[in-house]
RNA sequence: GUCCGGAUUGCCAAGUCUGGUCAAAGGCGCAGGACUUAAGAUCCUGUCAUUCGUGUUCGAGGGUUCGAAUCCCUUUCCGGACACCA
């Protein structure tokens, strides 16, 4: 910290220890009803798994600053905050505990470590981790702590964690509200799964799971009939349907495994390795029996649709593990399968030895349609034989790696550029985006010819080593959010609200279109049951999008010791709709009065703030959820979508370990100038940089800020009119600044606000203390002391209590933060709740601050001059010609009797004023946008120099005169400089 | 793949929505000065070019306009978010 001389060193961190403590005694985030107009804001609960690091703090840093804003307008504001602990996250960090994973104990010691003090104290903690609970419990105890050593002003009375009966309840009644609505349906959906385990697997349960990560991709499983078999197929996975049309036989291994299934009426070949994959993806199927691959050697198959038949080969290249183990050929587009379909067409020959024409004799089935774009050439638009002509590639010899290659380069580039040929209707058709690919797999889809089969997008396997597959699972239940009625709802709900940045209002809306069937629940992890299927938990992101509702009752459910089994659907429909009877309710009816009252007078949320990548999902369900349930006069108000924050531009990630735990602010920097660096640094939307020495450089600026407004309420003070010109400019500045800053928050624009009031302010104070002298400042600065702190109060809330104390104490008020009888006002005795009551427009005088910035203007031109010039003796100023003036005159009153019409006033000038036609045609057009700048007659002007020439003397550090002459050069306001 | 966004003067980064007060905030770096025995820290000044008239700048090219960093079109290069995961 800055040291200087008889500065006095202020000691942040027992300050802002000392208010929290105040606050937390008097309540001063547990709002009650009152008659000031309420606003109720809040931030998405953090996951309780791990301690909040200085990227967390910035979420909820602006919330706060947004929401104590609001308490700046005389809002009665209630922020409340709860914990997230659904879905597998809590439950994977106490299974590796179980499990005595290392990476999981190494994570929990690190995010424990400041929290314990012995290596014994750890390991005794993360024992009673085993059960998932205390580690919700342990963690949102430290989040809690955080959050409140940053100064954020949540009401903690209201808190609860998704883990919670009450919790469960509220969202069963969501559910039953959805099912109503027509929103909850069951169906199939394609899940990673262990067939061993019996279960989903989620990320955590995968090998490596979370480096590489593993989804679910889409093929096609195309139906070859077995020729003299009846109803009998062998099914084919493919990416690339659209190949079928130049399929010319079947690889199969002579080796492998095979099954033959029975599925529905029909009979289909897999390889063993794929029996589960069918069961797990279609109904009604059952094994029939087992051989092997050179059954089908001297077989033939009909690829469906061209009717073509067509031979099955042994390939040692086939993968039972992967799709179905059986595939097709596509020699015109595959490398591998040209060239051993070719080595079994001739035999022992190379492919050296066919250059004229290809020797298979394919029929194309793409043709390119744009030779620029089309990176490869091709003879014979066989694209597979093409390659491989060009690689010099003639056999499979040793050749596998270089085939690898060419077929990654064929994938990439060749289908830029090419469209279908030769395949009956979809000729035409651009390979690119799969389009020609979706329309045959559609097509095949209509004549029952293929089924769609999953497959994972990466070869997995789970912890215990058993091999991951797509299950296609039954009774899956799912929002539906395709219905035309229910999205008009929701995007009639995102019109109606404010959304910050505005520009990502027409994002959401897209969103909000595109939504679909999601899956909303999951057969495993923590959360709440569906009420209807107690099998399906609901999945994490459905559970948090109406919750903050919740808050309105969750602290009377609390403080009554409400049984939570009497929380029925009927007590929560009386609650947030005040319909039913409530004397027929078997509640507590105390309760219920209060609890009802309470969602009367909070009724809606005002304000949401959620991380920008949350806009996709949880903005979006949050918004259908409101649109469903509630009626349009509780709608959210206020969406704001904010950013990340970076460390030295980085992502903070547990990995980099460079996520800072946010406790550790109030030591290292003090909160209030963590709050005002995240404040002042950023806009919301914008992903932030933390950086150190910034944050530092930061701190001189707060310092003086301190030590001005701290000085400056040791002296009195006084009416307004008997301060000096230059005061009242100072005052004028300040109260022009605050209109601003109430203007900017009007647009959440918090980083703007906060430059105004206190770089600008700052700015026009240090130049009112070269103007007038540091201690006619401090003097003045006690006009406006209160004003600031309490516009100050919401990013810098503690050290604002703390001068605010100040003020109080001179006051000698009566009221006493001791004072804690029901109708005390806190508003009185804690800064945090003090509205901002002034009307600056009193205290504002234009003519003052347009007089000044003729005098500022001239400084910075005299400075700027003398910079450039030795040994400068005397300053002349010479004002501009009276005709100038008479100039100015006549563009000011046209401007104002014909508006901005440049043809207009050069006619005026021409005519009136024709020496000035070539000084106008510059200046005109400057002055059509902001009009022309204020400027004195030529007397007031003289009289405004002599006024200050005192003033100029000392600023130049050398003689000034006003020249009794005039100046060509000069115009009014500008002065011609002379020096000597 | 789908959907968004960005490119600003040595670097980071405001400004763009709402065209004019924009040679363009702030920070870093650099240079000079004050203080100091000195260094550091701190404070002040400067930081596109300039013959101090002005000129040339906001990825590139074109357009609209009296006027474009800002609006429109084209183009190059970067980045972010994506559903069962919180």
């Amino acid at each position: 910290m800055n040291t200087n001389n008889d500065e006095i060193t202020i000691n942040h961190s027992e300050i802002e220890t000392k208010w929290q403590a105040q606050w937390k005694e008097n309540k001063v985030f547990e709002p009650k009803i009152n008659d000031k107009p309420k606003y109720f804001g809040n931030v998405a609960y953090p996951y309780a798994n791990s301690v909040m690091h200085i990227g967390h703090g910035r979420t909820y840093s602006i919330a706060d600053i947004y929401l104590r804003y609001q308490r700046v307008l005389g809002k009665n504001v209630l922020q409340p905050l709860g914990f997230h602990i659904s879905g597998t996250p809590v439950l994977a960090v106490s299974d590796g505990i179980k499990r005595k994973d290392k990476k999981t104990l190494t994570q929990v010691r690190n995010a424990i470590s400041d929290y314990v003090t012995s290596e014994k104290e750890s390991n005794d903690l993360i024992e009673t981790f085993k059960d998932p609970a205390n580690i919700a419990k342990f963690f949102s105890g430290t989040i809690e702590g955080s959050l409140d050593s940053i100064g954020i002003g949540i009401d903690w009375s209201r808190q609860f964690t998704t883990g919670e009966p009450m919790y469960n309840k509220f969202i069963e009644w969501q559910f039953s509200k959805l099912k109503e609505a027509g929103l909850l349906v069951q169906g199939k959906y394609p899940i990673l799964y262990s067939a061993q385990d019996e279960n989903a697997v989620g990320e955590d349960d995968i090998k490596d799971g979370d480096i590489d990560k593993v989804s679910v991709s889409n093929m096609v499983g195309i139906k070859f009939a077995v020729c003299g078999e009846e109803n009998t197929f062998v099914l084919c996975a493919t990416l690339r349907p659209d190949a079928l049309f130049c399929a010319q036989n079947l690889w199969i291994k002579s080796s492998m495994e095979i099954a033959k299934l029975k599925v529905g009426t029909e009979f289909w070949y897999v390889a063993k390795d794929a029996i589960n994959k069918v069961k797990y993806q279609f109904d009604d199927v059952s094994h029939v029996s087992d051989l092997d691959g050179t059954y089908f050697l001297d077989k033939f198959v009909i690829a469906p649709m061209v009717d073509k038949k067509i031979p099955c080969y042994n390939a040692e290249f086939c993968d039972s593990k992967h799709g179905t183990g059986l595939v097709y050929s596509s020699p015109a587009d595959s490398p591998h399968d040209y060239l051993n379909l070719f080595e079994i067409k001739f035999p022992g020959k190379s492919l050296s030895e066919f250059t004229d024409s290809e020797p298979l004799n394919l029929t194309p089935i793409t043709e390119t349609f744009d030779k620029k774009k089309q990176k490869i050439s091709y003879q014979f638009d066989i694209p597979a034989y093409d390659i491989l002509m060009k690689n010099k590639i003639y056999n499979t010899e040793n050749n596998s790696e270089n085939l690898e290659r060419v077929k990654q380069e064929l994938y990439k580039e060749a289908h830029f550029g090419s469209k279908m040929i030769n395949s009956g209707e979809f000729d035409g058709l651009v390979l690119k985006k799969n389009i020609a690919g979706d329309k045959v797999r559609d097509v095949l889809f209509d004549k029952n010819l293929a089924v769609n089969f999953y497959e994972t997008s990466r070869r997995a396997t789970t912890r215990g080593d058993d091999n991951v597959i797509v299950a296609n699972l039954q009774g899956q239940w799912f929002l539906k959010y395709s219905d035309r009625a229910v999205k008009d709802k929701a995007l009639e709900l995102l019109e109606q609200s404010n959304y910050f940045p505005a520009n990502l209002k027409a994002s959401q809306a897209g969103y909000i279109e595109w939504a679909n069937m999601r899956p909303c629940a999951r057969k495993r992890g923590l959360g709440t049951q569906i009420p209807y299927d107690r099998d399906w938990i609901v999945e994490p992101l459905s559970d948090s999008t109406i919750y903050q509702m919740l808050y309105l009752v969750s602290g009377l459910i609390n403080e009554y010791k409400i049984d939570t089994e009497k929380l029925s659907f009927e007590v929560f429909d009386y609650l947030y709709f005040g319909t039913g009877v409530a004397s027929k309710l078997d509640i507590d009816q105390e309760f219920l009065t209060k609890a009802r009252e309470q969602v009367v007078y909070w009724n809606n949320v005002d304000f949401r703030y959620v991380g920008m990548s949350h806009m996709s999902n949880h903005l979006n369900f949050l918004i259908y959820h409101y649109s469903l349930i509630f009626p349009k006069s509780m709608w959210p108000k206020t969406f704001v979508a904010g950013n990340l924050m970076m460390r030295d531009g980085q992502k903070i990630s547990k990995s980099k370990g460079n996520g800072t735990p946010l406790f550790r602010m109030k030591k290292q920097y003090g909160s209030d100038l963590y709050r005002l660096y995240i404040g002042v640094n950023s806009n919301c939307d914008v992903e932030m940089d933390f950086k150190e020495e910034e944050i530092v450089n930061l701190s001189k600026k707060f310092d003086r800020w301190t030590d001005l407004i701290s000085q400056s309420l040791e002296c009195e003070k006084k009416d307004f009119n008997s301060y000096s010109d230059i005061d009242k400019w100072l005052i004028s500045k300040f109260y022009k600044s605050v209109e601003l800053y109430f203007e900017h928050f009007e647009n959440f624009k918090i980083r703007e606000a906060y430059v105004e009031v206190l770089y600008e302010v700052l700015n026009n104070i240090n130049y009112h203390s070269r103007r007038a002298g540091e201690k006619a400042t401090i003097n003045v600065l006690r006009f406006i002391a209160e004003d600031y702190l309490i516009l100050m109060t919401p990013i810098v809330p503690h050290i604002c209590e703390e001068l605010y104390c100040k003020i109080k104490s001179n006051k000698n008020d009566s009221v006493t933060i001791e004072d804690s009888s029901e109708h005390f006002d806190k508003s009185k005795s804690f800064i945090s709740l003090k509205a901002y009551e002034t009307c600056g427009k009193d205290f504002i005088s234009q003519e003052i601050l347009d007089k000044e910035e003729i005098v500022f203007d001239l400084i910075k031109k005299v400075s700027a001059n003398i910079e450039r010039t030795e040994n400068v003796k005397i300053v002349i100023i010479t004002q501009a010609k009276s005709d100038k003036f008479e100039l100015f005159d006549l563009i000011k009153s046209t401007l104002e009797t014909d508006g901005k019409n440049p043809k207009v006033i050069f006619g005026k000038i021409a005519k009136k004023l024709p020496q000035y036609v070539k000084f106008a045609k510059k200046f005109v057009p400057k002055c059509l946008g902001a009009g022309i700048s204020f400027y004195l007659s030529k007397e007031d002007e003289k009289k405004l120099l002599m006024e200050n020439l005192e003033f100029f003397k000392s600023e130049f550090g050398c003689d000034v005169v006003i020249s009794e002459d005039d100046s060509e050069k000069a115009s009014p306001r500008e002065f011609e400089i002379t020096l000597e």
